[in-house]
DNA sequence: ATTCGGACCTGAAAGC
DNA sequence: TGCTTTCAGGTCCGAA
């Protein structure tokens, strides 16, 4: 469910909430949550301090004050909720982590179980990520530099987190119709003006989306329960037959590398080959 | 080298 | 009403 902006928006009140709290136990209801048997790391993380929470990508991370991680996907359904201790645990929470300041717990939940924790040395951390550059930080050079030589369609490369992270299906379609860019467009057909049309809508969107809280289409929450407001300005993404709010043609739909692709056919406008 | 489909799961919504 | 199908903010893996 969650992209940068989302991860982000749950990452910003994890960190002014929780850093500098005390493990002073912890719960593991679904054990498939750790991969590599790395829960059995679980137990050093009792009694150490959350010292920094950051996200990298769509990656969340919470650093311990004995250089262990843990690092947090949400992958589709994925939640991380603070939540009080004396609320009742419903069957779809399968970890949470108790603090001695025992006002708020953090609660991992999942509906679909796609979602993932790793336990591990911090300074391991960087064998685990095969990242790409942050959107909100490359220079529009580097950017450049990423499509170069790409003959891969424009939408799945804004997808592929090893060339850039953080970007997920909304906003790819969402940064897409801001750039007036075609989703099928082959990156080497990319022209000077339309790569730097495309790293400003990057950037339009994104921070707008942050703004707004994130996009809550069903399942997103932040970190308090509560929903974000960005998908009420949404221009394409789940507007398939809707007018197109720049010019009142109708948005379609396309499946493009097995994801739904939304986009407008007037506003983005297909040129020569991309498929 | 790419691209595609399926797998991983559950539940809501749409279709019949 | 109820049963079936489709779809979902992500990623990984193996087969064409």
């Amino acid at each position: 469910m969650p992209e940068l902006p989302e991860v982000e928006i749950i990452v910003r009140k994890l960190s002014l909430k929780l850093t500098g709290y005390e493990v002073s136990s912890y719960r593991v209801l679904f054990p498939g949550l750790f991969r590599n048997r790395s829960g059995e790391f679980l137990e050093q993380l009792v009694g150490r301090k959350i010292v920094k929470i950051r996200r990298r990508g769509k990656v969340i991370l919470l650093n311990f004050d004995n250089d262990l991680t843990l690092l947090c996907h949400l992958k589709m359904t994925g939640q991380l909720l603070l939540s009080s201790p004396q609320k009742p645990v419903d069957k779809h929470t399968h970890f949470i982590l108790s603090f001695n300041n025992q006002i708020e717990e953090l609660r991992f939940r999942d509906v679909r179980k796609f979602g993932s924790i790793l336990c591990f040395q911090t300074s391991e951390t960087l064998k685990f990520l095969s990242l790409g550059p942050e959107p909100l930080e490359i220079s529009l050079s580097r950017f450049q530099r990423l499509f170069r030589g790409r003959k891969a369609r424009l939408k799945s490369l804004l997808l592929d987190q090893n060339l850039i992270a953080g970007i997920g299906n909304i906003y790819a379609n969402e940064i897409l119709f801001e750039a007036k860019i075609h989703p099928l467009l082959s990156a080497s057909f990319l022209e000077e003006g339309e790569i730097k049309r495309l790293w400003k809508a990057v950037r339009l969107v994104l921070k707008r989306a942050l703004e707004h809280g994130g996009s809550s289409i069903r399942d997103f929450k932040d970190a308090e329960g509560r929903e974000g407001k960005f998908q009420n300005y949404h221009q394409v993404y789940g507007r398939k037959d809707l007018p197109c709010l720049r010019c009142g043609e109708e948005i379609e739909r396309l499946r493009i590398g097995g994801r739904s692709s939304f986009f407008c056919p007037q506003c983005q406008k297909e040129k020569g080959e991309s498929s």
